[in-house]
DNA sequence: GTCTTGACTAAGC
DNA sequence: GGCTTAGCCAAGA
């Protein structure tokens, strides 16, 4: 598989993420197949144009936390996008018990 | 070809 | 909670 084409996956995972819901890179990277992938996410993330469409907002790291240096204007970005989305940002942390994307909580509750 | 650098993560203090 | 280390893998130098 070559290069583009995972980072079409990417994209294309990241584009799943519903409304006011966040992913961990990791959860990404496996979604799209790629298993241990989480930095390639991140890159994919990085040469993602700025009018694509993609939710890269909606992507935080295993902490829960945004993965961009304080104080730069993409970190401004995010936090601001999320909260449009009824996503508590406290401190640059996100609840993931709460916002995670195909939590424990949804699949629990998840009818079969 | 190698070496370094990350929008990463899990494990171990 | 934080800090280190060791894996990870693609891009750039």
């Amino acid at each position: 598989m070559i290069a583009a084409e995972r980072y079409r996956r990417i994209w294309r995972t990241v584009a799943r993420i519903p409304r006011g819901r966040v992913a961990t890179y990791g959860q990404i990277a496996d979604l799209a197949g790629l298993g241990r992938g989480a930095r390639l996410v991140g890159r994919a993330l990085r040469c993602l144009p700025p009018d694509s469409g993609v939710p890269w907002h909606r992507v935080v790291n295993a902490s829960g936390r945004i993965s961009l240096p304080p104080g730069s204007e993409a970190r401004e970005r995010q936090q601001a996008l999320l909260a449009a989305e009824d996503v508590a940002v406290v401190g640059g942390r996100i609840d993931l018990g709460r916002y995670r994307w195909a939590s424990l909580d949804e699949v629990l509750w998840r009818p079969d």
